[in-house]
DNA sequence: GTTGAGCGTT
């Protein structure tokens, strides 16, 4: 395979960029790498001139029809709109980081439902504890001076604003969404999903798809040709084949980048063209496919018990989360996470066959925003791929311990927001010692998910998402158990979040059962639930919650 | 004075 040597201006450090088999880069290729580009351009040694690459129909074709793309170092084009003056007036603004910029480039974000008693002054204060604000603001009436309920926020950093977007935030003691402006439904979390599915749980997805649709698959790509092909634009975090076939998969990569440069395009494997579009749903599917994510997600992170719907908003005939458990065994991992394997959570990853979920001690999620791939590769085994991708910024995260929402006041009447009511969810805390709370967790376990008066996989579901959270306790070194959701809850428990564990608990489905116990590892098998195949698994590939939801 | 889905006097 040959390959390019493309920097994004002359002089710059070049990346190699790999060539098709007939000898022309496609521009997408270069596009995911040097996101604005439109075409190559490089000196002409000889007469020292800069010469342009000629492009076609997404081509771009080498110099020579005999030497190829030859030992020139080529330099990206931009359109001339595209010539960012603002990143030219920064200064000690390096290529590099223009880059980065382009591509991480910090926005307003909303912050919805805020206390009227919220000052601008408070909401700087709060969000001050993710990095460096430059900008909070609460929109007020003009007359009486009354905040209106939001405001805006603006942080220095990328890392920060993508901190921001992955958490929940309580300010002044209310429940508040944080978002990109404008995003009417986020695509992890849509508007108007269930207000007690756990997978909406506002805030921890992307807010850039890594995932896109690939559409016309012919039943012999499988997930190798589907991985060993789109691996030439960025590192594919994850592939998904529908079975039984459905002429369509889902390649999810590291890059959302690489990800939305690759939509509307169509590319040829095994002679097959294939066609690449958004992993959102269409709008008239959006509600059952919601809830369709929803449930193969509790399968797909857990072996679970079967259970049947109790009041809450599964969906019986759509039982993807006994798939689920299916696959947790071909992938030769646990085929029960939480009961099988308490004390793996939070502290050496979900560790399913070969799927790191991002737990281990050393990496949690991410100490490195510079290394994608650190969390944990310990974990790692063959066919399996790492949770995170954009997530592996969010190290070192705050948990911001403000305010109180104490028991049945917490989640529980919080209809339009989608925070997880742990109540219902049948997460108990005890007590008020933190100190011990981890320690109870990790060697004892202070819950029985399949005593649980609730949806178990519910619990799984929240509990896997929550292992986000978990590391970034960690990295705060709140507890040497720390990072995990469990003491997370225990130590909200005795301080300041009370999302209805036993303090302040008055559901009396929740006496307080806390022994926890049960290794059960049923990953249970129903016959009776065929499955439709939209869960998220894929051989050889992990299965992350968020991104179900693009389904 | 109350309220609780939304999108910013730039």
């Amino acid at each position: 395979m040959d390959f390019v040597q493309v920097s994004e201006e002359e002089g710059d450090e070049p990346i190699e960029l790999p060539a098709e088999e007939d000898g022309t880069l496609l521009l997408s290729t270069l596009q995911a790498q040097f996101p604005g580009s439109c075409g190559l351009k490089y000196r002409n040694l000889d007469t020292k001139a800069v010469r342009g690459v000629r492009s076609n129909e997404g081509r771009l074709f080498p110099p020579s029809v005999d030497s190829g793309w030859g030992e020139y170092l080529y330099f990206c084009v931009f359109p001339k709109e595209n010539k960012r003056k603002s990143d030219d007036n920064l200064e000690n603004s390096t290529a590099k980081t223009k880059r980065i910029e382009t591509r991480l480039r910090c926005t307003d974000l909303i912050v919805l439902g805020l206390p009227w008693k919220t000052t601008e002054e408070s909401l700087r204060e709060y969000f001050e504890t993710y990095g460096e604000v430059l900008m909070a603001q609460i929109k007020k009436d003009t007359k009486s001076g009354q905040s209106k309920g939001f405001g805006f926020v603006r942080f220095g950093s990328y890392d920060a604003q993508m901190r921001v977007l992955s958490n929940r935030h309580l300010i002044d003691g209310r429940w508040c969404e944080v978002k990109v402006p404008n995003s009417k439904v986020n695509l992890f979390f849509p508007l108007n999903s269930e207000p007690t599915n756990p997978f909406h749980f506002q805030g921890m997805g992307h807010q850039v798809p890594c995932k896109v649709f690939v559409g016309r698959c012919t039943e012999d790509i499988n997930s190798d040709d589907l991985r060993e092909y789109f691996s030439k634009f960025g590192e594919v975090t994850d592939v998904f084949i529908p079975r039984p076939f459905r002429a369509f998969s889902f390649v999810t990569f590291l890059d959302p980048d690489v990800a939305q440069s690759l939509c509307g395009e169509d590319h040829i494997i095994k002679g097959v063209s294939v066609h690449v579009s958004n992993a959102a749903p269409k709008a008239e599917q959006n509600r059952n496919q919601q809830v369709q994510s929803y449930n193969y997600n509790s399968a797909n992170s857990f072996g679970m018990h079967s259970y049947h719907p109790q009041g809450n908003h599964m969906n019986p005939g759509r039982n993807g989360h006994h798939r689920g458990n299916n696959q947790h065994s071909a992938h030769g991992g646990e085929s029960s996470i939480i009961a099988n394997n308490h004390s793996n959570i939070g502290t050496a990853g979900y560790g399913m066959g070969g799927n790191n979920y991002g737990g281990n001690s050393g990496g949690g999620y991410h100490n490195n925003s510079s290394n994608h791939s650190s969390g944990g590769n310990a974990n790692r085994q063959d066919g399996g791929t790492q949770y995170n991708s954009r997530q592996a910024n969010f190290h070192g995260m705050n948990q911001p311990h403000n305010g109180n929402v104490g028991g049945s006041n917490g989640w529980m009447n919080r209809g339009h927001l989608d925070m997880p009511n742990l109540q219902a969810l049948g997460i108990n805390s005890q007590g008020s010692s933190s100190s011990n709370q981890g320690q109870n967790m990790s060697n004892q376990s202070m819950l029985n998910l399949n005593s649980l008066p609730i949806n178990p996989a519910l619990v799984a579901a929240a509990l896997n998402q929550w292992s986000l959270v978990g590391n970034q306790l960690q990295n705060q070194n709140q507890d040497q158990q720390g990072g995990n959701f469990l003491s997370w809850m225990a130590q909200n428990s005795g301080h300041a979040n009370n999302f209805g564990g036993r303090k302040g608990s008055n559901n009396p489905n929740n006496p307080g059962a806390n022994g926890m116990n049960k290794a059960d590892n049923s990953g249970c098998n129903d016959p009776q639930n065929g499955n439709t195949g939209w869960s998220n698994q894929s051989s050889g590939s992990q299965n992350s919650v968020e991104k179900s939801n693009f389904l």
